[in-house]
DNA sequence: TTGCGATGTATCGGGCCGATACATCGGGAC
DNA sequence: GTCCCGATGTATCGGCCCGATACATCGCAA
């Protein structure tokens, strides 16, 4: 999953570590943790092994070099690493709908076609449900066996389900509405009711 | 964090593998997902190990055993596993505030002090609001970079941190007050608006 | 010039997960 | 009767990911 978040932030721009560590805080969600280091270094590590990645010097020029030994590290993708990337974009297995997995994939929605799009929300929403039938079933059936701060954490549970799965039944209906994605009306946020044009998706920004 | 889990769930009663992990599904809410038995069974071990927990041969009679060689292994808690287990309901670390560790300290609430009640949900309380103050910065300073299905993502982030900000307040409200836990009306939810009693927090079902 | 906080790379031990294997139990299909 | 299947039950293995830790440099202010 980490692999695919890297492979996408560098398709962006070339990055190091430290770099990649807060574009990858700021673009995935609260679904996703901040990564760690001891995460990080040996992913790109594996990334490189297998030659999705390479290292270019960081002596380009416009990055001002740290002048000793062990400068830092510029990684960017290879042509092996986009068609990598591509296939991850479309294709979605379970751990696509947990909290991480999709997390990720919907941080790339815009480089992600409509039909997988769709496939990655309803999947997640079918997750999303389930899991809130399970909370109803232990409310409806053992709800006399448990104490009162496990019921209020099961509600809580409950209430995050269920904001979760209208929030997952809005981005649908807009996607199938041909919008992109959501713009609805929040209160307290920004001020101007619609700041962001539509932003037609392009496929990918390509440099072949 | 587990290890805590554990000890308290087996310091209610005696159980197996099995029921072991049904009742951690049950009884941890959506913070925690549910535990592998790649993670429970080299954990019963440790506990074993540490000598916080034993196991009780099943044939103790109501249980059905299986009648051949390995049959369910039942755990119980120990003397030392029980001290041990009050520790950990105590103490509070960096971990108790993320979400596994406080669905799980939060789940023992009933046989925490208040004190302790309210330092966790203070502690955790804490750690939403600097996620959403995060988030917020993001918003603000770096919303004109980001696409806008990013961008809905951290709002609904967002929106998540703020009401868990806001149940954490009515907690913490309900613990100042005296009363035990919450008691509000939850539109939708099993009919009768306050089914259950207060039920006032013994500390220990304890058996010495 | 000294020292400190941000930047930056890297490793290590350990917790936890998914996949997998294997065995028993109760009950319905045939 | 028996045969199979789904639920129950214990256990291991490879691998992802985390927190702690170590170490080095850069820019800047006291």
């Amino acid at each position: 999953m980490l692999e695919m978040a890297i492979l996408g932030l560098l398709q962006e721009t070339p990055m190091h570590g430290y770099e990649l560590r807060k574009e990858l805080a700021t673009k995935l969600g609260t679904l996703r943790a901040a990564i760690s280091y001891g995460t990080l270094y040996p992913t790109l590590k594996r990334l490189k092994l297998a030659g999705w990645i390479s290292e270019a010097e960081a002596s380009s020029g416009i990055i001002p070099p740290m002048t000793s030994k062990r400068g830092r590290v510029v990684y960017k993708i290879t042509a092996e690493g986009k068609e990598h990337f591509a296939d991850l974009l479309t294709q979605a297995g379970p751990e696509t709908y947990d909290d991480a997995g999709f997390g990720v994939h919907f941080t790339f929605f815009s480089r992600t076609d409509r039909a997988t799009r769709l496939r990655i929300l309803e999947g997640r929403r079918r997750r999303v449900e389930e899991q809130r039938e399970g909370i109803r079933e232990i409310l409806a059936r053992a709800a006399d066996r448990l104490d009162a701060y496990t019921l209020e954490l099961q509600r809580h549970g409950l209430d995050a389900c269920e904001r979760e799965v209208r929030w997952l039944e809005e981005l649908i209906t807009n996607e199938r509405s041909g919008r992109t994605p959501a713009f609805r009306n929040r209160a307290g946020l920004a001020g101007a009711p619609n700041p962001t044009p539509p932003e037609p998706p392009r496929p990918q920004p390509d440099r072949p």
